[in-house]
DNA sequence: TATTAAACGAGAATCATTATCCAAATGTCA
DNA sequence: TGACATTTGGATAATGATTCTCGTTTAATA
């Protein structure tokens, strides 16, 4: 073993048994592909990457898998927007405030936040044509229907 | 006529002169109902709001025109983060750079950004159980492929 | 180590979206 | 307005992403 990675690994171990999840050799292999990779990977990228080491895997056990540790929170979605698109008619610049539960998508004036101040400059090279805040919740409908399921 | 929509409709006529966009019934129906639906709709929801009035429209249709009203930038995609998911290792709050060309996504931690102030209060009833910051815009990359296509 | 529940692999199924192809509608101009 | 060329619409097949099904294998545990 000179892999750099014990921590990671052992982290992960841990984290399986506190969310009741029954160690696999494919669980390890994929969560570390994904904690190895700079990026923010999607599941055929991982899929790619974990067939280096197990030529066999099924692309199904990786989306299995995935789902799993979202589930257990050991992983998280980038944005709760993928899935379907969603048309935006309104061409002024806003935000926006999200259900995470029922997608409700609900609009937030420009003028209702202070402008967002970056404390240091931006990678360089990046273009940055405009920018909005996310607020990610629950909407009156999904906390009503968790108290009263 | 008594629709109250004249205006948003001649707008779009407008609109599409100015994109050479030919004007159809299926087009008119289609961009009213989206601006007409309060909240982010996604093409099926359309698809049900336009077949009350065109009984004969196709799916195809809704989605061919919707794909044309988006590249005209008469409409717009609420986020670029649909069609596939995107993992996320770094469960520490923070925000993103995207490239809405390519994909990129590179994270911007939560100190480089100033905390953002809300300067009213959000609609009642939601519950805000984080926020974040997307800048869009263009990766070096390309930027670089642009200028030299 | 034997038992049992959970996970895996292969492939079918589903969902969202796009492509194809012919008929119908639109735009242009005489 | 009418003919013609072009674009668009409708039906449906195809595609890409994701989930489901089911029989086999593996992990957990006593
Ligand atoms: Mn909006
Ligand atoms: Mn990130
Ligand atoms: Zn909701
Ligand atoms: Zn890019």
């Amino acid at each position: 073993m000179q892999s750099g990675q014990e921590h990671t690994l052992s982290e992960f171990r841990q984290q399986c048994r506190a969310a009741g999840l029954s160690l696999t050799h494919q669980r390890e292999v994929i969560f570390l592909a994904v904690t190895a990779s700079k990026g923010h990977p999607s599941p055929e990228s991982i899929y790619d990457e974990v067939r280096r080491q197990i030529p066999s895997i099924s692309l199904a056990t990786v989306y299995k898998n995935i789902r799993t540790f979202l589930e257990a929170g050991l992983l998280r979605e980038v944005s709760p927007h993928h899935g379907s698109l969603r048309l935006e008619a309104n061409l002024i610049d806003h935000h926006h405030l999200v259900c995470t539960r029922c997608k409700a998508i609900v609009d937030l004036a420009e003028t209702d936040i202070e402008p967002v101040h970056l404390k240091r400059e931006l990678p360089s090279g990046f273009r940055v044509l405009r920018y909005s805040v996310e607020f990610q919740g629950l909407c009156p409908d999904c906390v009503a229907d968790i108290k009263t399921p």
